[in-house]
RNA sequence: GCUCGGAUGGUGGAAUUGGUAGACACGUUGGACUUAAAAUCCAAUGACCAUUGCGGUCGUGCGGGUUCAAGUCCCGCUCCGAGUACCA
């Protein structure tokens, strides 16, 4: 009987479907275990084999784990809001949901023949209403409420309100705007209702702002920091350029310390825990006050060096500071409006290209000292960034480079205040060398001393205090965009926005008829006909009923990708609960993702605004746990081996990969698909593929066309794309699920080469070949012989260690060792199959299945118990040991075990060899290890 | 520039606390089976030298060091990859 793979993985794959075999129970006996994998954007490409490799080792785990006895869950859904689709719906006016909904029938198709054991019941799609509506739901949350720093957590609006009617705001600490101004609750109440909610607005979790964003011209809609690489687009990679716009934000700001904090507690890769830390860029320093001379007007300053004040020679502002103008004298004025104007015009991108030009301008103003009270020169530099810190910095040349640098540039005095340290070529920036000096009180202090003392004599003079500095910054929340979740979300008579109540969610997506922005530069949902709010009937109407009395105008924005993302794991625990997010219940019993696999990219977007909303959720009491994820793991990345045909640059002939030599010839992408193991190239078949070479003359070496190869990102472009239909049509699911695991380790990323797939198939065809005694009929029951059962357990006990251990790669290469080993045995012991089997199934469940029942089980092998190790079987009483002369070994010797040192050495010292080896001499040292190795020096 | 990874045969990669480097596969070569091919099976396969057999020298990016013993530990470099970037 052959190995039907085909016959045999649509067999199992229809069983599970039917008898819901991986369907995830919200209690059990059996403790839990959630594994999840990142759900992936269906984009109209459909999957590539590089995608399967973190939801196969998922996968895996989750069958692993369920033959342990856990309750496990593993769902998979769909990130189903996103630019291509819109950008695809722009160019044909085929509606999104359309592209969207076949793309993802093609990726279900895809998956289903991989043989997954997700539990597809619970299956999401972030851009089905009944799921936004509790995207809707959570930003409806965050907008209710505000950041205590005292109690450091969220807290319902309905709470701070009650403290303004009490107190005022003076006694309340929280994450705020930076311009609110203190209020007594007599002045509170004397507001009127839309003073009160502007006010408000200041302090809720999420709130409009007038924000300088990344606004992307060729995609029509803002960008968030993480959505810019290189100062373009991630997507397509257009420009960005500033603008300012009123914008909805999140206070994810509120959260950075806690979001730093936790990285102690979870077991994520650290190089994803460092991207996080640089992102959120904590920094410890002063805030300090310098007075302007003859202004009635201060600036405050960010400094990491309080050390260093009295080495401070001039000020910068970022030219975007809105003193600056003010301050101006009226002989600097031209030349600061005309570099103010000329870096407004330059892109962020020109500006980060070309970090080596030095240019600013001098304001004519001067700032005081607040120690030595001498005047400091004010200058505008683009080296200061508006977003960071305050936008001014104080300028201490001989400490800082860039400051040293500009002071160069423009002649200004550097004064040396480092005790013997030559600052006539560069500054001196070595913290833990630093002694102060030409600095009054300073003198002679180390760096840390002098922080300290800094700090504390400003705050003696009230013109500074200890500050803690984060780099990250409010996320922008809105997108110009049609295909996102819409705000729930309408701006009442006064212009102010106002929730939708709960209980009408989702605001559905209207729909529109152009997905562009509209005429008059709105985003595309101001081309909607029907997107109005009427309070009173509380549903949506018609634009034109806007009265402005009950009848409303909604939001035109929507929300960013990473809206949905952030609380689908959560949601999967309960994913058809109508009544509330998710049940108390199911919320309690599954916690959070014990295992969490995806690609790395995700590392400061996703993954931190993820975190951020778990926060969240968990300060208002909707989740048990503050962090969603307990461990993560990244998966490397699958990339192309490209082949390459190489055509003479003058004629029509192509050379074989060889026989190129000096010849100026043009490298040509072949399809891979084209070329055999042996890096042959199938001729004809690349003429009919690009027939623009059916007349080349192909150059053949010993009689075959070698291509070149090289290891590049896999994409349709570089031909090199190798889809996982084709390899399971012809190898089967178990063959790809096997050999994307036999590459290499996970997390490392690695070329494909489809030519290496024989190898695993091959094991599985041996594999089967040690069950075809049962297939054939009656078969006597053999006892298992010593061999049988030490080959066993010794794959027992490796396997489960590597999966334990996220070493797929290696447990493959132990089912090999095992099958060969059995194999030359002749094993047809029961007692060895049946385990193996198991052993096998979650890396190669189709086979494992059908080998489990040929052995005459009639329920799925899902159900059968890990088979456990013991040790017994392994116990040896010999051992060959090395037996080394000056740590190279020269022979072997084989060994009692239990023999003493002193025996060891007594009989190898004997050994004919050894004399040897010696040839006479004594050695000077004999190193006997027992149980590992025998070395002899002299 | 900074931070974090990595470098082992022709290829992908193994090697637990320092203890037999190259497991397992691919590829290659030779052989068996076959009219032939495919499939399957067997053998060899780090380089170099020797070969009648035994064997020997070198070898984990480079240069040092620690040790009876180093792919593994320490110091100094080179190259490659990823992230980040005027962060005060």
């Amino acid at each position: 009987m052959n190995y039907d793979f085909q016959k045999i993985e649509k067999k199992w794959q229809e069983y599970w479907a039917k008898n819901e075999t991986f369907k995830a129970q919200n209690n059990s006996e059996k403790p839990k275990y959630y594994t999840l994998s990142m759900f992936p954007y269906p984009s109209g490409a459909g999957l590539h084999v590089g995608h399967p490799l973190g939801y196969i080792a998922g996968d895996i785990y989750a069958r692993y784990k369920r033959h342990k006895g856990f309750n496990v869950l593993h769902p998979m859904g769909y990130d189903s809001f996103g630019l291509p689709a819109e950008q695809y719906a722009i160019q044909t006016g085929q509606h999104p949901a359309i592209t969207t909904e076949t793309n993802i029938n093609r990726y279900r198709e895809q998956l289903d023949r991989i043989g997954f054991s997700f539990d597809w019941s619970r299956e999401v799609r972030t851009s089905n209403p009944e799921y936004y509506k509790w995207t809707q739901w959570i930003f409806i949350q965050l907008f209710n409420s505000w950041y205590d720093v005292g109690a450091d957590k969220a807290k319902p609006i309905s709470e701070l309100v009650a403290v303004f009617e009490k107190e005022g705001n003076e006694t309340v600490n929280a994450v705020c705007d930076e311009d609110v101004s203190s209020f007594t609750a007599a002045e509170w109440k004397a507001l009127d209702k839309a003073a009160q909610e502007r006010i408000l607005l200041k302090y809720r979790l999420t709130y409009l702002a007038d924000a300088e964003v990344n606004w992307c011209p060729a995609l029509g809609t803002v960008l968030a920091n993480d959505e810019i690489v290189n100062g373009v687009s991630e997507r397509g990679g257009h420009e960005v350029v500033r603008k300012k716009m009123t914008q909805w934000m999140m206070r994810i700001t509120a959260y950075a310390q806690r979001l730093l904090d936790g990285l102690d507690k979870i077991d994520w890769p650290q190089p994803l825990k460092d991207s996080q830390t640089n992102w959120i860029g904590r920094s410890e320093g002063a805030s300090v006050t310098f007075k302007v001379k003859d202004y009635e007007a201060n600036i405050e300053v960010f400094t990491t060096r309080p050390d260093t004040i009295f080495g401070v020679s001039f000020m910068t502002l970022a030219p975007e500071h809105p003193l600056v103008a003010e301050i101006t004298t009226p002989d600097q004025k031209a030349e600061i409006e005309a570099y103010v104007e000329a870096t407004a015009k330059r892109s962020e991108r020109d500006r980060m290209a070309d970090v080596k030009t030095i240019s600013g301008a001098f304001t004519g103003a001067y700032a005081e000292h607040p120690f030595t009270k001498e005047p400091i020169p004010i200058w505008i530099g683009d080296y200061v960034l508006a977003s960071y810190g305050t936008g001014a910095v104080m300028a201490v040349p001989c400490g800082d480079q860039r400051d040293y640098d500009f002071a160069k540039h423009f002649n200004i005095a550097i004064p040396n205040i480092f005790d013997g340290v030559d600052i006539s070529e560069e500054a001196f920036a070595d913290k833990a060398n630093t002694v102060i000096a030409n600095s009054d009180f300073l003198n002679g202090l180390s760096y840390k001393e002098a922080t300290q003392k800094a700090i504390a004599e400003l705050e003696a003079i009230g013109q500074g205090k200890g500050k803690i500095n984060y780099r990250l910054r409010d996320a922008v929340f809105s997108r110009q965009r049609y295909w996102g979740e819409p705000f729930p979300v309408y701006y009442d008579a006064n212009g102010l926005p106002q929730m939708i109540a709960e209980e009408y969610l989702p605001i559905a997506l209207p729909e529109v008829e152009k997905y562009l922005p509209t005429e008059t530069g709105e985003p595309p949902l101001g081309n909607a006909t029907t997107w109005a709010w009427d309070t009173a009937n509380a549903r949506v109407v018609a634009n034109d009923a806007i009265d402005g009395k009950t009848i409303f105008a909604l939001e035109l924005n929507t929300m960013p990708g990473w809206a949905g993302s952030s609380q689908y794991f959560n949601r999967y625990m309960d994913p058809r609960n109508t009544e509330t997010i998710y049940g108390k219940e199911a919320v309690d019993y599954w916690k959070e993702v014990d295992l969490y696999i995806g690609g790395s990219e995700h590392a400061t977007g996703h993954l931190l605004y993820a975190r951020f909303w778990q926060k969240f959720l968990f300060d208002r009491g909707f989740v048990p746990v503050d962090e969603f994820a307990k461990k993560l793991i990244n998966q490397g990345m699958i990339t192309g081996t490209s082949a390459f045909v190489y055509k003479d640059e003058e004629s029509n002939t192509i050379y074989s990969k060889n026989l190129v030599g000096d010849k100026k010839v043009n490298p040509i992408h072949a399809d891979v698909s084209l070329v055999n193991a042996s890096d042959e190239l199938d001729v004809e078949g690349f003429k009919s593929w690009r027939p623009e070479f059916k007349d080349a003359e192909f150059i053949l070496e010993e009689g075959a066309y070698i291509v070149g190869r090289e290891v590049e990102k896999m994409s349709k472009s570089k031909y090199n794309v190798v889809n996982p239909d084709a390899i399971c049509e012809e190898y089967g699911a178990d063959s790809l699920r096997l050999y994307e695991m036999f590459l290499g380790p996970l997390e490392q990323s690695k070329p494909w080469n489809t030519a290496g797939i024989t190898g695993v198939h091959g094991f599985l065809k041996k594999l089967w070949k040690l069950y075809t005694p049962f297939m054939e009929g009656e078969v006597a029951e053999v006892a298992p012989s010593k061999e049988n059962l030490k080959t066993l357990h010794k794959t027992i006990k490796k396997v489960e260690e590597d999966i334990e251990n996220f070493s797929f790669n290696t447990s493959v290469s132990t089912f090999m060792i095992c099958v060969n080993e059995l194999t030359a045995q002749k094993c047809q012991s029961k007692e060895i199959l049946s385990p193996l089997a198991v052993l096998v199934s979650p890396y190669a469940p189709h086979i494992a299945e059908e080998l489990w029942q040929v052995l005459g089980n009639t329920t799925s092998i899902a159900e059968a118990a890990f088979p456990v190790f013991e040790e017994k079987y392994l116990v040896e009483s010999s051992k060959e040991y090395p037996i080394s002369f000056n740590g190279k070994l020269r022979f072997k010797l084989e060994l009692p075990l239990d023999m003493s040192k002193e025996e060891i050495e007594k009989v190898v010292m004997e050994h004919d060899r050894t004399q040897d080896y010696l040839q006479g001499r004594t050695p000077k040292k004999v190193i006997v290890v027992p149980g590992k190795i025998v070395n002899i020096v002299g």
